[in-house]
DNA sequence: CTGAAAGCGCTTACAG
DNA sequence: CTGAAAGCGCTTACAG
């Protein structure tokens, strides 16, 4: 059983607790000879601080809340890594919590108030109207620094958020499709309305409007075994498609397999295009061209931000930061 | 702004701080007419308890660390989400803590003895010998709970653990592709020798054994692209083989997707089987055969040890759980 | 550079 | 059923 206090080492140091205190946080403000004699002593004793303590008397938890939707989607995961290896670099340990739809989104932020956390990093691309302004208010009543990551907030709730431009993403995948000589080109988005889907929709069909193509889009669940009944209908009522977008590279990869089934040639037949970049990416046949998010620059620049505003110095409430993404060819296109 | 503390409850409710808190943690001790004002005034106020201070004043922080290796692997992310939605159930929050090899262990347990979480769930499947044994003394000389999940102790460390029979899985596995009539059945499995792959090949091994057939045996390095030349080396060296294992389904998935190259018909040529029922299962082409592991039984079944632990009552200290696997036949069996 | 003291916001025996 | 009081283990002005 080994559990000092400060005291324990204060007492064996033959100082106060004041000094051992300000050895291990602010060493500069202590003699070089007691703090290395503090210091040798709380090693000795196996002195670990209590976080507890320490941020209750400090009001900072040295915590960051990570709130994701759905943590077994490959997107999100590989996101959260990222970000908890930057946030783990920071010195913050991470929270992770899990939203599900809008129905208990008030509890998990009363969670959050209670938890103390230094900062949130909202990376729910499944963002909705609700949680957006829910997110806002508690940055306003609770004035705690929020970030949006690789999503944006919706209507005139102006948070702050760090992302790619998934309009333009939306838009060069599908030129890429045109370029290649595509003429019917669909894009397999997501029934529920999300920021992010709706602004890749709309570079879809900026480029379609550009080049004079059709309109070709098709709503599906999300949900991984329900795409795939959603997916086939469309391909089978739609039998001239040549070019398939998908706002998430499983949908892509849905199409892509019931493609192959259908007799289809990839990329010769049709080309298939996904967005994120994804390990799903790697492990299909051909494998995945997609667009790729930057994910750790995205994390690092997410949690820079939140340490900024956590230490109070600019507080610069709004702003979006987007980063660079970039085209990704592999084996499903030209 | 809005901060209220436990003593503007009480002063607005014209009751002692100590009577407010009882009302919202022991209610039962509370008259219920007094009990209904200090809720309704709590609720008025926004009150939140801050749990850094509960935390201190009680030594419970209701916070559970989930210790992983790699959440950007499916198994990983999917365990972690079916064990946080657990947990969360439970009332406890999830502070997620990533090990990185076998360097940064001691500062992550320290880390965590600075948490003074109530639990650890340590679901890394790549644990190592170093890792066990600290996980071991932080244990013993900390006294707080640990559960193994879906991974299980080293030699004589005697830790709790969560898991399915690996052994007998890799058993079955074999014996599935045995049934098939194939004879020439090779194992990928990976380079470094954590317990959970040694377990996979010596039922692997013992299938062969029975019936006589040839032990064939790749290690692969266990990361994606590398992965990719081990195993097509390793099929271009042995032309003969009709039946792949992976220890992963990403694994058996990259060996799968080669052998179609290689022009095999799959499952007419070559049977194909994996481990742990990831997503990735669903996406490739043809759907993959697999082990699968009940993940939010073991969730659930390591909180319940958890919570047991903590609470004090029995103190087990060892002990393994072996949950109920079953295996799934898709299209790349026969 | 160091110490005494107050305080962070709770919980929990102890009395009554 | 309720209150006064001590205490959880730190940090941080304030003095010196």
């Amino acid at each position: 059983m080994n559990k000092s206090t400060i005291y324990d080492v204060a007492l064996r140091a033959k100082v106060s607790n004041a000094t051992v205190s300000r050895a291990l946080n602010t060493p500069e403000k202590v003699k070089p000879e007691t703090r290395n004699k503090i210091l040798a002593i709380a090693k000795e004793l196996g002195y670990k601080p209590n976080a507890m303590a320490r941020g209750l008397a400090s009001s900072k938890s040295t915590q960051v809340a990570i709130i994701v939707s759905d943590l077994a989607r490959a997107s999100v995961a590989e996101m959260v890594k990222g970000i908890s290896e930057v946030a783990e670099s920071y010195g913050y340990n991470i929270v992770l919590l899990n939203v599900k739809g809008d129905e208990q989104i008030d509890e998990l932020l009363m969670d959050i108030v209670s938890l103390h956390v230094d900062g949130i990093l909202y990376l729910n691309d499944e963002l909705t109207e609700k949680q957006s302004h829910l997110v806002k208010e508690l940055k306003d009543n609770y004035l705690i620094p929020i970030v949006l990551v690789n999503t944006e907030s919706i209507g005139d709730d102006d948070l702050l958020s760090v992302t790619i431009d998934y309009e333009k993403a939306g838009y060069e995948a599908c030129k890429t499709l045109i370029q290649e000589g595509r003429k019917h080109i669909v894009l397999f988005t997501t029934q529920k309305r999300y920021p992010v889907s709706i602004l890749k929709e709309k570079g879809y069909l900026r480029a379609i409007k550009e080049y004079g193509l059709e309109e070709l889009m098709c709503f599906t669940s999300g949900n991984l075994d329900i795409n795939k009944s959603d997916i086939e209908k469309y391909l089978n009522e739609h039998q001239d498609i040549d070019g398939v977008i998908g706002v998430r590279d499983s949908i892509s990869i849905a199409a892509l397999n019931i493609l192959v089934y259908k007799g289809k040639k990839i990329p010769e037949d049709v080309s298939v295009f996904g967005f994120q970049n994804t390990r799903y990416t790697l492990l299909c046949r051909p494998q995945l061209s997609t667009i790729n998010v930057p994910i750790h620059e995205i994390g690092a620049r997410a949690m820079k931000i939140l340490t900024t505003e956590m230490s109070g110095e600019v507080q610069d409430a709004k702003g979006k930061v987007i980063l660079e993404h970039s085209i990704i060819k592999r084996g499903t296109t030209k």
